[in-house]
DNA sequence: TTTTTATACCTATCATCTCTAGGTATGATG
DNA sequence: CATCATACCTAGAGATGATAGGTATAAAAA
């Protein structure tokens, strides 16, 4: 694979939300629990990073909303479009490559 | 673990460095080349990333110095401090904790 | 011989994310 | 009645990488 041409860390509340959101439809709040408890309390993000992240992926097509009122609260139900889902396919295999890598490093016995 | 309190993405560039250094001492131009090497072109940061970054990490006392003129070019050594090391590890431990959270979410057969 | 490439250091500025800290509003709980 | 949980939102700060320069010597190529 050639050199990064393009910024390749960070990037993790962008996957976590298409992950989480390929499986059903979920609106913003939901999505900011659902990452502290899919991730045992590790991983936190607060709503002020998710909500403009969706926002972003909305204006970028990888989203569509649909509006819907419950007990007097207005949720905002986010699904993954096509453009998502490979976005998200994208993202998991960079993560994934990223990943591999660093471990062979850190495990390297001593580099030359 | 308790929720991240403080940003613990990224620092890629600062855990393989420290890495690298623990092998053995290295100048900065050579670590630019080596983190190229070591991962196969994945990964490719600029000297404007690596120099700053291993004066920051002496200013932080993870690393000294020691300077050689070889042919006529002055090259500037780093080595780890046992402070280094331990920072080296910290990262080594963050970074596997939150990979290994990540994959699990990736690999999550359907999130409820 | 002149120019380009490789070596070796450096800084400043830009761009992008994430983080923090707020703000609004309703319903349930104590 | 007050506080907490739900549910949305934005603005501004902070950190980190990315880009783009700049200096200087030696080796290689033209």
């Amino acid at each position: 694979m050639a050199p990064n041409s393009s910024p390749f860390l960070n990037g993790v509340p962008e996957l976590l939300v298409l992950r989480l959101l390929r499986d059903r439809e979920m609106y913003g709040y939901e999505i900011v629990q659902a990452i502290r408890g899919a991730s045992g309390e590790t991983i936190s993000f607060a709503e002020g990073v998710i909500y403009p992240l969706l926002h972003a992926l909305e204006r970028d097509g990888a989203l569509t909303t649909r509006r819907q009122t419950i007990n007097g609260r207005s949720r905002v139900y986010y699904s993954v479009t096509p453009a998502g889902t490979g976005r998200l396919q994208a993202l998991a295999e960079q993560w994934q490559n990223l990943n591999q890598t660093i471990a062979a490093i850190l495990a390297e016995p001593r580099h030359a």
